[in-house]
DNA sequence: ACCTGAACACCGTTCAAGT
DNA sequence: ACCTGAACACCGTTCAAGT
């Protein structure tokens, strides 16, 4: 899996500069940031980005898997220490809460989650994608909480995915119509701001997540 | 309100080209469909694009503030015909179903949407949005479901214009991470497939705003 | 094996010159 | 009063030439 060979020193350390650019144009500049920007930034040519990032969303795994991971392993923390249901709402809102915090995080799982009928971790169409944990994170969550009578047994791990990715996009501040150009716009609003913007939207998140699985509740309960 | 002067004949045509090429360009391409490509099928200059349609959202808003009066008036006719929470849910899926088929209306509701509290219609600082039809028709279906009894009073207009917006994007087929440059990927599947693709999205839909629905019931009953 | 940067095709936006 | 289209600044992507 890993690379089966070791890079050369100078492709290395030129990965690595383009990384930490990315990381800071995204933040700053949205996931729609100028390549070449970027590749400026970290101070080599534009094909150099290319060889090593074939495409944006190449790079914008490269720059989030970890975090991905990350919320990713917090399932199993909170399945263990929570009922099967209040694990899963509070995963949900962990999940919704760095999709609102991170633009790339909301781009990432946009373009994993279109389309498509419920389907094992990989599968429609063998493509891997860096949102597969996600993928496997609810679906343990999703069946641990039906077996325990406390989610309907109607739904699919990506009808949970889906609704929580909906669900922060209505929360979201910088709410990504953005289509071309859209990224110097929102560069401004991305520096300051965003603690206030994604206060108030992280208490819509929990108030609508919460709104959600009342309606997600076993049926004919409560 | 409307142009005190009549338009010049020439600039009157000019305007129509415009709005049927930019008709045409969105449902093929999407909301960013090449400005410069829409004054060429029109056979005008770039500058006159930009004189009758300074931004990108003049001519969408142009190009989709018919329909949305439409939607809008369905809210009245449903009113009518239907209880207070039976004709808030239709309503929703009708507003949730345009949304799903055109991506143009979906971005003008995502920009609408953004940030901000619950504020009468125009309010929020008194700019002027083509959305406010919809903001009025669904501040009345929602007051008349909470009077009716059939909806929680905890949640307002814009709660509710978020969700079920939260929710199109969830179910539809090109969901928009569209950040700059997705509009000519998106190109191939919006000529073909887009029936299909419509008719799944619509089915889950429905699904997802009866759950949804669920959820905003009245506190403690069923 | 990897890097550079010029080159190409595109797009949004403006503005002097026309009628 | 309105239109045209060249001009400018940008961006993504490729590729010959370097080391």
């Amino acid at each position: 899996m890993a690379q089966v060979r070791p890079m050369r020193a100078d492709a290395r350390r030129n990965r690595e500069r383009l990384l930490a650019a990315a990381v800071e144009a995204f933040a700053a500049q949205g996931e729609g940031a100028s390549l070449d920007d970027i590749a400026k930034r970290a101070g080599v040519g534009a094909g150099t980005l290319y060889r090593h990032f074939p495409t944006r969303r190449a790079l914008l795994e490269a720059v989030y898997s970890d975090r991905i991971e990350a919320i990713a392993e917090r399932a199993g923390v909170l399945a263990e220490r929570l009922p099967a249901g209040a694990a899963l709402v509070a995963w949900l809102g962990e999940l919704g809460l760095g999709m609102i915090q991170t633009r790339g995080l909301r781009a990432l799982l946009s373009s994993s989650v279109r389309g498509g009928e419920d389907a094992g971790p990989g599968a429609g169409g063998s493509s891997s994608d860096c949102c597969d944990p996600l993928r496997r994170a609810v679906a343990r969550l999703v069946r641990a909480a039906q077996e325990a009578g406390e989610l309907r047994r109607d739904v699919g791990e990506t009808d949970v995915l889906r609704l929580v990715h909906g669900v922060a996009i209505a929360c979201g501040e910088a709410v990504g119509g953005g289509s071309a150009g859209d990224a110097r716009d929102a560069g401004n609003a991305g520096d300051a701001g965003d603690a206030e913007g994604a206060e108030d939207a992280g208490e819509r998140l929990r108030r609508y997540v919460g709104l959600l699985m009342e309606g997600l509740g076993p049926r004919g309960s409560r």
